[in-house]
DNA sequence: TTAGGGTTAG
């Protein structure tokens, strides 16, 4: 018997041996949990809390939620282990699922785990869930729990709620400098700077005297909060009242200076990162990179990316994003494959960050294979990943991609993300499924504004206006200001439906009851109204009255309708603009070409062709097909025996020649015939730029009817066709290029194989 | 096993 209670003891101080979380392996936790499974210890609670708190320290939540499971009657402590290691190591959805676990077992949580599961929801930002365990810690009688109160504070600012926060915190019976940072952080992270620094010299009259995390909390929060220059100050200070700043001040610094593009400032603070021996600190050399991209020095960028002592995965990233910045896409690129070849362990924010590279620089289908790839490398995207992500969906109409990435939101609980809702909003209404976009809409659980503009252009990208109108005052009704891009959202639904009256109520309103500043897309919205209606020598004044030189958008935006209501002089106006402010965009001529011809100016027509063979660009005869086609169709409308109609099929007949030459389809026969037979009508065009032409034809002016295109076939730039995807309602559009093929019927799109 | 500050992706 003695010999048996000897050997027990001793197989359960090996096992416990095997369990010390400093010394031992995982493969000798995973040794000794087999052990004690073999000899029937699993019932015995120690060894049980042991082999949990293993796991969950070094990261195994599965194994630990086995362990769990095998325990018949868990109790609050086993759960609080778990939860807080979750928590330490910012798993935290896990945390809050285990959470619900435990109260399903009819366990509440203690003084322990309530801190816990409020860090959670902070780094969730889940407000919902944190007010739930709020509710739970008042009824349970932990809401006074000095530590309980300290979280709550950090829960309610890191979700927004900084009136939330300063309730609890003003009823801290004892603030100590924890609770006191946590307030001031708040407040400065929410551009409150007044009220954070009066509660900073309330905390120091107070007798609690700032210590560096004070400091540091107050300088990130003025930098998150777009107060870059304040949180050069704060430091300046901070250094000036003897506080030397650590590495936390100065990764924030670098930063705030990235944002503030002032170079000297950051070469300065660079001295002092080489002088103060900070230059091994990762965070600060990832700053650094990071500011040196931001203020457009990529030399110098590639150069401290060089020096550094150690490679480092956080300054690879900023290495990958810096370039991506610049728009050295294809550095990026090289340097990302470079680092993976090298074997380093690139994570989702490196796999994020070239995927944005992509995205933002027209490479959509790359963007989706990195992806692909990414999943295959075994890394979990997030919910930056997927708003990333989705714009590459949306601008190739690839709405099965969209849809996949929707699904995998909503697998990973990240669906209810702000920044996730509103690009899935974005995605749908660009590929023309404004019903799935209300649906996301309406499921989100929070929403800012970022989603109420996504929601209100998705409409206005629709030419549904009275939606677009309704969503916008409804978002006022719920309390969200708009923006200067709500407004955008909703001029660009007046002008798409030449809604005068509302279009100048909500331009006037703008700065009157807003104050928000008319910005050029507002005045391009404007013109763009004014010139679809007929309006043309209205939107010529606003153009001449605007404070600042008018952009490209502008004089495009006349262009366009000068050639629908075929004025000559006003075409020529905004096109000796055009041409100067975009020498090389040959759409530019082609609508100035497309006037003269309408008239039958066929010498200007000429000149035009000129001016573009000594800019060096080629006319597509696409154009000019389209271009004499628009002509025929004018004059067919009106009188048959129109006099130069026999120039015009002369010169449709060159035209025609020219185009064969180069392959393409149409030659008189077929042109005359479907004019006889409208609803068979097929175009087909090469490049984008031509595209803008076959939008052009559409783009009649309001209340007139608009042509029935049944068949179109474009090859180029999709995006801009399923912009206009709801002028096509009841349509049937085919848009392909070399790797893919788009079906749209009644507003649904269909998409062939990508790769 | 519990509370506050940092960089790189939107």
């Amino acid at each position: 018997m003695a010999r048996q209670s000897f050997l027990v003891d001793n197989f359960y101080y090996n096992i416990l041996n095997q369990l010390n979380t400093k010394t031992a392996s995982l493969s000798q936790a995973q040794q000794a949990h087999a052990r004690i499974l073999k000899t029937g210890y699993s019932n015995n609670t120690h060894l049980n809390t042991k082999l949990l708190s293993f796991y969950a320290n070094h990261l195994c939540f599965s194994d630990a939620t086995v362990v769990l499971d095998s325990i018949p009657e868990p109790d609050v402590f086993s759960f609080s282990i778990l939860i807080s290691a979750c928590s330490k190591f910012d798993h935290f959805n896990r945390a809050i699922r285990l959470l619900r676990r435990m109260l399903s077992h009819g366990l509440l949580p203690d003084d322990f785990v309530f801190p816990s599961m409020l860090k959670a929801c902070a780094g969730l930002s889940a407000l919902r869930t944190g007010r739930q365990v709020h509710s739970l810690a008042s009824v349970t009688g932990f809401a006074s729990d000095y530590f309980v109160q300290s979280s709550l504070v950090h829960m309610y600012v890191k979700c927004g709620q900084i009136k939330d926060a300063y309730e609890v915190f003003v009823r801290m019976t004892h603030k100590n400098v924890v609770s006191w940072s946590a307030i001031i952080a708040g407040y400065a992270r929410l551009g409150y700077i007044n009220k954070a620094k009066e509660l900073f010299n309330e905390m120091r009259c107070s007798g609690v005297e700032p210590n560096l995390v004070s400091w540091n909390g107050l300088i990130s929060g003025l930098h998150h909060s777009g107060l870059s220059s304040e949180s050069v100050t704060v430091l300046q200070e901070m250094h000036f009242q003897g506080f030397k700043p650590d590495g936390t001040s100065i990764s924030s610094v670098l930063s705030a200076v990235g944002d503030l593009k002032t170079l000297d400032m950051g070469l300065q603070t660079h001295g002092y990162v080489t002088k103060q021996g900070l230059g091994s600190d990762k965070c600060v050399v990832s700053a650094l990179l990071d500011m040196y991209g931001k203020c457009g020095c990529t030399l110098e960028m590639m150069l401290a990316f060089d020096e550094m002592a150690q490679m480092d995965l956080g300054s690879c990233n900023a290495l990958i994003a810096g370039l991506a910045r610049n728009c050295l896409v294809e550095d990026a690129l090289r340097m990302f494959r470079q680092f993976k070849d090298q074997g380093i362990e690139l994570n989702v924010v490196s796999w994020t960050s070239v995927i944005s590279c992509c995205t933002q620089n027209g490479k959509d289908i790359e963007a989706l294979k990195l992806f692909r790839e990414m999943q295959v490398a075994g890394v979990e995207p997030n919910s930056v990943t997927i708003p990333c992500l989705l714009p590459a969906c949306a601008n190739i109409a690839a709405l099965m991609h969209g849809k996949a990435a929707h699904c995998f939101s909503h697998r990973r609980g990240i669906s209810d993300d702000v920044y996730v809702g509103s690009a899935l909003i974005d995605m749908y209404a660009k590929c023309g499924k404004i019903g799935d976009a209300q649906h996301c809409f309406d499921m989100m659980p929070t929403t800012n504004l970022v989603c109420w503009n996504a929601i209100v252009g998705g409409y206005s990208m629709h030419g549904k206006a009275k939606e677009a109108f309704k969503l916008f005052h409804l978002m006022q009704r719920s309390g969200q200001k708009p923006d200067f891009i709500s407004f955008t959202c909703v001029l660009s639904a007046c002008s798409q439906n030449g809604l005068i009256e509302e279009g100048w109520n909500f331009f006037n309103s703008m700065t009157r009851e807003h104050g928000i500043e008319v910005r050029m897309e507002h005045y391009a919205c404007m013109v763009n109204l004014l010139s679809r209606v007929g309006r043309l020598e209205e939107a010529y004044a606003m153009i001449k009255e605007m404070p600042s030189e008018p952009d490209a958008c502008v004089w495009g935006a006349l262009l366009s309708s000068c050639r629908v209501f075929g004025n000559v002089s006003l075409g020529e106006a905004a096109s000796d603009k055009l041409f100067k402010l975009e020498p090389s965009n040959p759409g530019n001529y082609v609508l100035l070409s497309n006037i003269y011809a309408a008239q039958g100016m066929w010498s200007e027509v000429d000149r035009v062709r000129d001016m573009m063979k000594r800019m060096g660009l080629r006319k597509n005869p696409g154009c000019s097909w389209i271009e004499v086609k628009h002509k025929v169709h004018t004059l067919l409308a009106g009188d048959k025996s129109h006099p130069q109609m026999n120039q015009i099929i002369e010169r449709l007949g060159r035209v025609s020649m020219g185009m064969k030459k180069l392959g393409y389809l149409p030659n008189t026969k077929f042109v005359l015939q479907d004019v006889e037979e409208q609803d068979k009508e097929e175009i087909l065009c090469g490049h984008s730029e031509k595209l803008a032409v076959v939008l052009g034809l559409l783009n009649t002016p309001p209340g007139s009817p608009l042509r029935v295109i049944k068949n179109l076939r474009i090859c180029g730039d999709c995006h801009v066709v399923i912009k206009f995807i709801s002028s096509f309602e009841g349509r049937e559009i085919f848009v392909r290029d070399t790797n893919r093929f788009h079906h749209f019927k009644d507003g649904v799109c269909s998409c062939g194989d990508y790769w």
